[in-house]
DNA sequence: TTTATATATTTGTTTAAACAAATGTTTAAA
DNA sequence: TTTAAACATTTGTTTAAACAAATATATAAA
């Protein structure tokens, strides 16, 4: 939908404002969609994520350090997520024997199986990206990490 | 910066899958920014966003549904962002004396002022967006609207 | 006019973010 | 070998998000 039509707003006061309000409105429009699939499993996209980094590494054990390190969003108190996810059985947590300092963090059979389930959900929702062409989602990005650069 | 050395990944499994993570970071890194412009001032995006919304409308006094109407991000409990901006005297509240449901929401001088000095500091942030030039900006909007479609 | 319905805001409650400080452990230095 | 520094995680505290339920007022219907 046009960012015009969508704000009921028929003029901007530049291409860039318009850009970044395109920017912000994509990123929510895929939130919003990507989170009720969260919801759909009592998950946060946090909890999501760290389930499937150790999901990747399994059955090799990972130190919060070490999870925190592979995070796309590197924010958070990962002390409390693990304990959620270890509330709800799908991760476990010892210390470490050669490093009483370090815990390790394994995922638990109930764990992959909700990354199994909620994945498939995931790719359907990235399936609107779709609407782009290879290329123009490469040119896309190309447009997107100028902003950065 | 591309998004493969910020990942130390080399390979996406699509050129859709590295747009969306583009669009994550790119997101992101401008978010960020902006928000430490809001830390500056002490208040929070959505009391900036409703800051604005009523020294457009001054001295016009709007409710909180009108507010509600015209905000970006919709959700939240107008009530006690409302709290927060009145106990910092940016903002006066008082019950509409022809329709006692509502409340009649002004912003102060001292609000005024804050915006006033905030938007400047938030327009140097969103300079980076010329990093493009207006066309590719324009072609940003375009492939951001048609994933939206 | 009484009752029902719609409207506008507020309150309660649970849960998570954010940030600093604290704890416990290991490694290195004096 | 005692002390200091670095490391890894946890805890405390404040603040905000999210959602449902409740309150208060106005409007419409019977």
């Amino acid at each position: 939908m046009k960012i015009e039509d969508e704000l009921k707003q028929q003029e901007f006061t530049s291409a860039y404002h318009k850009a970044y309000l395109n920017l912000l409105f994509t990123y929510h429009f895929l939130n919003s969609r990507l989170n009720a699939v969260f919801d759909n499993f009592n998950i946060t996209s946090q909890q999501y994520n760290v389930l499937r980094i150790l999901r990747g590494s399994y059955p090799k054990l990972l130190s919060a350090t070490e999870i925190k390190a592979v995070m796309l969003d590197k924010s958070p108190d990962l002390t409390r997520l693990i304990d959620r996810l270890t509330a709800k059985g799908y991760v476990t947590r010892e210390v470490c024997p050669a490093n009483r300092r370090k815990i390790e963090i394994g995922i638990s059979r109930e764990g992959i199986q909700i990354v199994n389930r909620a994945e498939p959900q995931l790719n359907e929702v990235m399936m609107v990206m779709e609407n782009l062409s290879a290329e123009e989602a490469d040119n896309l990005s190309r447009l997107l990490e100028l902003i950065r650069a």
